[in-house]
DNA sequence: CCAATGTCAGCATAACTGACATCA
DNA sequence: CTGATGTCAGTTGTGCTGACATTG
Protein backbone atom coordinates (compact mmCIF):
# COMPACT_ATOMS: atom_id res chain seq x y z
CA UNK A 1 0.00 0.00 0.00
CA UNK A 2 2.74 2.51 0.48
CA UNK A 3 3.69 1.72 -2.95
CA UNK A 4 1.99 4.53 -4.61
CA UNK A 5 -0.73 5.03 -1.71
CA UNK A 6 -0.43 7.09 1.06
CA UNK A 7 -2.18 6.93 4.01
CA UNK A 8 -5.01 9.25 4.65
CA UNK A 9 -4.08 10.53 8.01
CA UNK A 10 -0.22 11.09 6.42
CA UNK A 11 -2.26 13.56 3.82
CA UNK A 12 -4.26 15.19 5.96
CA UNK A 13 -1.25 15.84 8.04
CA UNK A 14 1.27 17.18 4.95
CA UNK A 15 -2.20 19.22 3.88
CA UNK A 16 -2.73 20.72 7.23
CA UNK A 17 1.09 21.53 7.55
CA UNK A 18 0.87 22.82 4.29
CA UNK A 19 -1.75 25.95 5.39
CA UNK A 20 -0.44 25.92 8.73
CA UNK A 21 3.09 26.79 7.48
CA UNK A 22 2.52 29.28 5.55
CA UNK A 23 -0.06 30.95 7.73
CA UNK A 24 2.45 31.01 10.79
CA UNK A 25 5.47 32.61 8.18
CA UNK A 26 2.65 35.05 6.88
CA UNK A 27 2.18 36.55 10.45
CA UNK A 28 5.50 36.26 11.54
CA UNK A 29 6.70 38.28 8.31
CA UNK A 30 3.90 40.75 8.88
CA UNK A 31 5.29 41.23 11.80
CA UNK A 32 2.55 39.89 14.40
CA UNK A 33 3.52 38.65 17.64
CA UNK A 34 5.19 35.22 17.75
CA UNK A 35 1.83 32.26 18.16
CA UNK A 36 2.13 28.47 18.37
CA UNK A 37 -0.07 26.25 16.51
CA UNK A 38 -2.07 25.28 19.42
CA UNK A 39 -2.62 28.85 20.04
CA UNK A 40 -3.74 29.69 16.97
CA UNK A 41 -6.02 26.14 17.07
CA UNK A 42 -7.62 27.69 20.44
CA UNK A 43 -8.29 31.65 18.40
CA UNK A 44 -10.54 29.26 15.95
CA UNK A 45 -12.42 27.27 18.36
CA UNK A 46 -13.60 30.30 20.00
CA UNK A 47 -17.05 32.05 19.05
CA UNK A 48 -17.82 35.85 19.05
CA UNK A 49 -19.84 35.79 21.91
CA UNK A 50 -17.22 34.12 24.17
CA UNK A 51 -16.38 30.42 25.16
CA UNK A 52 -15.59 28.88 28.10
CA UNK A 53 -12.77 26.82 28.67
CA UNK A 54 -14.25 23.44 28.84
CA UNK A 55 -16.22 23.73 26.04
CA UNK A 56 -12.70 24.91 24.15
CA UNK A 57 -11.02 22.27 25.62
CA UNK A 58 -14.16 19.97 23.81
CA UNK A 59 -13.81 21.28 20.89
CA UNK A 60 -10.22 21.13 20.60
CA UNK A 61 -10.16 17.80 21.76
CA UNK A 62 -7.56 18.43 24.34
CA UNK A 63 -8.21 18.40 28.47
CA UNK A 64 -9.49 21.45 30.46
CA UNK A 65 -6.31 21.72 31.86
CA UNK A 66 -4.63 22.30 28.55
CA UNK A 67 -6.98 24.11 27.05
CA UNK A 68 -6.96 26.42 30.54
CA UNK A 69 -3.52 27.04 29.91
CA UNK A 70 -3.40 28.16 26.59
CA UNK A 71 -6.00 30.57 27.05
CA UNK A 72 -4.43 32.40 29.66
CA UNK A 73 -1.07 32.55 28.03
CA UNK A 74 -2.80 34.42 25.30
CA UNK A 75 -4.90 35.99 28.06
CA UNK A 76 -1.35 37.47 29.23
CA UNK A 77 -0.31 38.52 25.39
CA UNK A 78 -3.41 40.83 25.18
CA UNK A 79 -5.29 38.69 22.70
CA UNK A 80 -8.38 37.14 25.09
CA UNK A 81 -9.94 38.13 28.27
CA UNK A 82 -12.17 36.83 30.51
CA UNK A 83 -15.55 37.76 31.30
CA UNK A 84 -18.37 36.67 33.94
CA UNK A 85 -20.90 34.38 32.68
CA UNK A 86 -24.74 35.98 32.46
CA UNK A 87 -26.15 32.86 33.38
CA UNK A 88 -23.81 30.98 36.13
CA UNK A 89 -21.20 32.24 38.20
CA UNK A 90 -19.49 29.30 38.16
CA UNK A 91 -18.26 29.84 34.62
CA UNK A 92 -16.41 32.46 32.87
CA UNK A 93 -16.31 33.13 29.54
CA UNK A 94 -13.19 33.75 27.21
CA UNK A 95 -13.40 36.11 25.02
CA UNK A 96 -11.18 38.34 22.26
CA UNK A 97 -9.86 41.67 23.26
CA UNK A 98 -10.01 44.46 20.63
CA UNK A 99 -6.44 43.38 20.09
CA UNK A 100 -7.21 39.71 19.93
CA UNK A 101 -10.39 40.32 17.04
CA UNK A 102 -7.59 42.73 14.46
CA UNK A 103 -5.38 39.18 15.08
CA UNK A 104 -8.35 37.21 14.39
CA UNK A 105 -8.97 38.93 11.46
CA UNK A 106 -5.57 39.31 9.61
CA UNK A 107 -4.85 35.05 10.38
CA UNK A 108 -8.50 34.81 8.44
CA UNK A 109 -7.23 37.65 5.74
CA UNK A 110 -4.27 35.37 4.77
CA UNK A 111 -6.01 32.00 5.53
CA UNK A 112 -8.13 33.19 2.28
CA UNK A 113 -5.43 34.00 0.27
CA UNK A 114 -3.78 30.75 0.75
CA UNK A 115 -6.88 28.95 -0.11
CA UNK A 116 -6.78 31.36 -3.80
CA UNK A 117 -3.21 30.25 -4.21
CA UNK A 118 -4.83 26.51 -3.08
CA UNK A 119 -7.20 27.01 -5.93
CA UNK A 120 -5.08 28.61 -8.26
CA UNK A 121 -3.00 25.31 -8.35
CA UNK A 122 -5.34 22.36 -8.21
CA UNK A 123 -8.73 24.28 -9.40
CA UNK A 124 -11.29 26.00 -7.31
CA UNK A 125 -13.91 22.81 -7.38
CA UNK A 126 -11.40 20.60 -5.65
CA UNK A 127 -10.69 22.98 -3.02
CA UNK A 128 -14.62 23.49 -2.57
CA UNK A 129 -14.63 19.50 -2.64
CA UNK A 130 -11.96 19.11 -0.06
CA UNK A 131 -13.86 21.43 2.26
CA UNK A 132 -17.56 19.85 1.27
CA UNK A 133 -16.29 16.41 2.47
CA UNK A 134 -14.43 17.33 5.26
CA UNK A 135 -17.73 19.43 6.73
CA UNK A 136 -19.92 16.35 6.43
CA UNK A 137 -20.65 14.99 9.44
CA UNK A 138 -18.52 11.87 9.82
CA UNK A 139 -19.83 10.98 13.42
CA UNK A 140 -18.16 9.40 16.12
CA UNK A 141 -14.34 7.81 15.72
CA UNK A 142 -15.14 3.96 15.53
CA UNK A 143 -14.80 2.06 18.75
CA UNK A 144 -13.14 -1.03 18.55
CA UNK A 145 -15.39 -2.48 21.22
CA UNK A 146 -17.71 -2.12 18.82
CA UNK A 147 -16.41 -3.64 15.49
CA UNK A 148 -18.45 -3.07 12.00
CA UNK A 149 -16.99 -5.11 9.63
CA UNK B 1 -17.01 34.32 7.98
CA UNK B 2 -16.17 32.50 11.02
CA UNK B 3 -20.20 32.39 11.43
CA UNK B 4 -20.35 28.35 10.28
CA UNK B 5 -17.19 28.59 7.81
CA UNK B 6 -14.72 26.52 10.16
CA UNK B 7 -11.22 27.65 8.90
CA UNK B 8 -9.59 24.57 6.57
CA UNK B 9 -6.60 23.77 9.07
CA UNK B 10 -8.96 23.06 11.61
CA UNK B 11 -11.10 20.73 9.40
CA UNK B 12 -7.97 18.71 8.24
CA UNK B 13 -6.76 18.50 11.91
CA UNK B 14 -9.67 17.13 13.45
CA UNK B 15 -10.33 14.57 10.00
CA UNK B 16 -6.77 13.45 11.22
CA UNK B 17 -7.88 12.97 14.83
CA UNK B 18 -10.86 10.81 13.74
CA UNK B 19 -8.66 8.53 11.61
CA UNK B 20 -5.76 8.62 13.98
CA UNK B 21 -7.41 8.03 17.57
CA UNK B 22 -9.91 5.08 16.44
CA UNK B 23 -6.38 3.49 14.84
CA UNK B 24 -4.56 4.09 18.26
CA UNK B 25 -7.28 2.63 20.14
CA UNK B 26 -7.87 -0.38 17.49
CA UNK B 27 -3.93 -0.99 18.04
CA UNK B 28 -3.98 -1.01 21.62
CA UNK B 29 -7.14 -2.69 21.95
CA UNK B 30 -5.77 -5.96 19.34
CA UNK B 31 -2.91 -5.75 22.04
CA UNK B 32 -0.03 -4.27 20.26
CA UNK B 33 2.46 -2.17 21.73
CA UNK B 34 1.95 0.97 23.07
CA UNK B 35 2.51 3.45 19.84
CA UNK B 36 2.72 7.24 19.32
CA UNK B 37 0.90 9.27 16.88
CA UNK B 38 4.72 10.14 16.01
CA UNK B 39 5.87 6.44 15.83
CA UNK B 40 2.85 5.91 13.30
CA UNK B 41 4.05 8.86 11.15
CA UNK B 42 7.53 7.25 10.78
CA UNK B 43 6.79 4.06 9.94
CA UNK B 44 4.26 5.84 7.64
CA UNK B 45 7.10 7.54 5.90
CA UNK B 46 9.79 4.81 5.81
CA UNK B 47 9.49 2.51 2.31
CA UNK B 48 10.39 -0.89 1.59
CA UNK B 49 13.95 -0.76 0.81
CA UNK B 50 14.78 1.70 3.69
CA UNK B 51 15.66 5.20 4.39
CA UNK B 52 17.61 7.32 5.80
CA UNK B 53 16.95 9.26 8.72
CA UNK B 54 17.82 12.94 7.45
CA UNK B 55 14.94 11.36 4.28
CA UNK B 56 12.61 10.52 6.93
CA UNK B 57 12.97 13.99 8.86
CA UNK B 58 12.27 15.55 5.40
CA UNK B 59 9.10 13.60 4.74
CA UNK B 60 7.79 14.23 8.03
CA UNK B 61 8.42 17.96 8.61
CA UNK B 62 10.88 17.06 11.68
CA UNK B 63 14.31 18.21 12.18
CA UNK B 64 17.32 15.39 11.62
CA UNK B 65 17.09 15.12 15.32
CA UNK B 66 13.43 14.44 15.98
CA UNK B 67 13.67 11.93 13.54
CA UNK B 68 16.84 10.17 14.83
CA UNK B 69 15.11 9.71 18.54
CA UNK B 70 12.07 8.29 17.12
CA UNK B 71 13.74 6.15 14.79
CA UNK B 72 15.85 4.75 17.93
CA UNK B 73 13.09 4.12 20.18
CA UNK B 74 11.31 2.16 17.32
CA UNK B 75 14.51 0.37 17.28
CA UNK B 76 14.82 -0.22 20.67
CA UNK B 77 11.32 -1.88 20.48
CA UNK B 78 12.57 -4.33 17.45
CA UNK B 79 10.44 -2.87 14.98
CA UNK B 80 13.05 -1.16 13.13
CA UNK B 81 16.90 -1.97 12.28
CA UNK B 82 19.88 -0.07 10.70
CA UNK B 83 21.43 -1.47 7.85
CA UNK B 84 24.41 -0.13 5.76
CA UNK B 85 23.89 2.04 2.54
CA UNK B 86 25.19 -0.25 0.13
CA UNK B 87 26.00 3.56 -1.90
CA UNK B 88 27.91 4.91 0.96
CA UNK B 89 29.63 4.71 3.88
CA UNK B 90 28.25 7.88 5.74
CA UNK B 91 24.37 6.69 5.36
CA UNK B 92 22.75 4.58 7.41
CA UNK B 93 19.41 3.12 6.29
CA UNK B 94 16.32 2.46 8.90
CA UNK B 95 14.14 -0.48 7.72
CA UNK B 96 11.42 -2.49 9.36
CA UNK B 97 12.15 -6.01 10.92
CA UNK B 98 10.03 -8.58 10.33
CA UNK B 99 8.23 -8.06 13.36
CA UNK B 100 7.98 -4.39 12.35
CA UNK B 101 6.59 -5.59 8.89
CA UNK B 102 4.08 -7.12 10.75
CA UNK B 103 2.54 -4.96 13.28
CA UNK B 104 2.78 -2.12 9.87
CA UNK B 105 0.73 -4.44 8.05
CA UNK B 106 -2.06 -4.72 11.09
CA UNK B 107 -2.10 -0.48 11.02
CA UNK B 108 -2.29 -0.82 7.76
CA UNK B 109 -5.41 -3.29 8.25
CA UNK B 110 -7.28 -1.05 10.26
CA UNK B 111 -6.58 1.40 8.59
CA UNK B 112 -8.70 0.22 5.49
CA UNK B 113 -11.67 -0.63 7.48
CA UNK B 114 -11.85 2.74 9.30
CA UNK B 115 -11.89 3.71 5.12
CA UNK B 116 -14.71 1.65 4.75
CA UNK B 117 -16.36 2.38 7.79
CA UNK B 118 -16.03 6.52 6.54
CA UNK B 119 -17.26 5.24 3.04
CA UNK B 120 -20.48 3.79 4.25
CA UNK B 121 -20.93 7.37 6.35
CA UNK B 122 -20.16 9.87 3.65
CA UNK B 123 -20.18 7.70 0.69
CA UNK B 124 -17.34 6.28 -0.85
CA UNK B 125 -17.37 9.01 -3.48
CA UNK B 126 -16.82 11.14 -1.18
CA UNK B 127 -14.05 9.69 0.42
CA UNK B 128 -12.56 8.75 -3.35
CA UNK B 129 -12.32 12.69 -3.81
CA UNK B 130 -10.93 13.35 -0.45
CA UNK B 131 -8.19 10.98 -1.56
CA UNK B 132 -7.93 12.49 -4.85
CA UNK B 133 -7.52 16.54 -3.90
CA UNK B 134 -5.20 15.29 -1.02
CA UNK B 135 -3.06 13.37 -3.73
CA UNK B 136 -3.01 16.39 -5.87
CA UNK B 137 0.43 18.27 -6.49
CA UNK B 138 -0.28 21.15 -4.20
CA UNK B 139 3.37 22.66 -4.58
CA UNK B 140 5.64 24.53 -2.25
CA UNK B 141 4.02 26.04 0.82
CA UNK B 142 3.64 30.14 -0.50
CA UNK B 143 6.27 32.03 0.98
CA UNK B 144 5.21 35.40 2.27
CA UNK B 145 8.06 36.80 0.96
CA UNK B 146 6.92 35.68 -2.39
CA UNK B 147 3.85 37.41 -2.82
CA UNK B 148 1.70 36.16 -5.52
CA UNK B 149 -1.59 37.97 -5.25
C1' DC C 1 -24.42 14.56 47.83
C1' DC C 2 -23.27 14.62 42.90
C1' DA C 3 -21.62 16.58 38.52
C1' DA C 4 -19.39 20.17 36.07
C1' DT C 5 -16.29 23.93 36.10
C1' DG C 6 -11.99 26.56 36.88
C1' DT C 7 -7.57 26.32 38.66
C1' DC C 8 -2.89 24.95 40.49
C1' DA C 9 0.95 21.80 40.51
C1' DG C 10 3.90 18.17 38.82
C1' DC C 11 5.28 14.84 35.25
C1' DA C 12 6.09 12.77 30.62
C1' DT C 13 6.97 13.33 26.13
C1' DA C 14 8.10 15.56 21.74
C1' DA C 15 10.19 18.85 19.23
C1' DC C 16 13.47 22.33 19.10
C1' DT C 17 18.51 24.54 19.03
C1' DG C 18 23.42 23.87 19.68
C1' DA C 19 27.49 21.28 19.02
C1' DC C 20 30.47 18.10 16.93
C1' DA C 21 32.62 14.06 14.38
C1' DT C 22 32.52 11.82 10.02
C1' DC C 23 32.57 11.20 5.26
C1' DA C 24 31.41 12.47 -0.02
C1' DC D 1 37.03 23.26 2.37
C1' DT D 2 32.05 22.77 2.00
C1' DG D 3 27.90 20.39 2.69
C1' DA D 4 25.26 16.56 4.28
C1' DT D 5 24.76 13.13 7.59
C1' DG D 6 24.40 10.87 12.16
C1' DT D 7 24.63 11.60 16.89
C1' DC D 8 24.68 13.50 21.77
C1' DA D 9 23.18 16.94 24.98
C1' DG D 10 20.30 20.47 26.86
C1' DT D 11 16.07 23.28 26.63
C1' DT D 12 11.39 24.53 25.83
C1' DG D 13 6.64 23.70 25.14
C1' DT D 14 2.56 20.92 25.04
C1' DG D 15 -0.51 17.79 27.00
C1' DC D 16 -1.30 14.69 30.51
C1' DT D 17 -2.80 13.08 35.46
C1' DG D 18 -3.79 14.32 40.19
C1' DA D 19 -5.88 17.31 43.40
C1' DC D 20 -9.04 20.61 45.15
C1' DA D 21 -12.38 24.65 45.76
C1' DT D 22 -16.63 26.40 43.93
C1' DT D 23 -21.20 26.31 42.27
C1' DG D 24 -25.64 24.45 40.11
Amino acid sequence: MDAGRRSLPQLLGEARRWLEDALLAALEAAGAEQVSSTQLQLFAALDERGTTVSELARRMGVTRQTAHKTAHTLIAMGLLEQAPHPASARQVLIRRTPKGRRAHERATGVLESLERVLAERIGERSVAELRAVLEMPWGAPPDPSTPEG
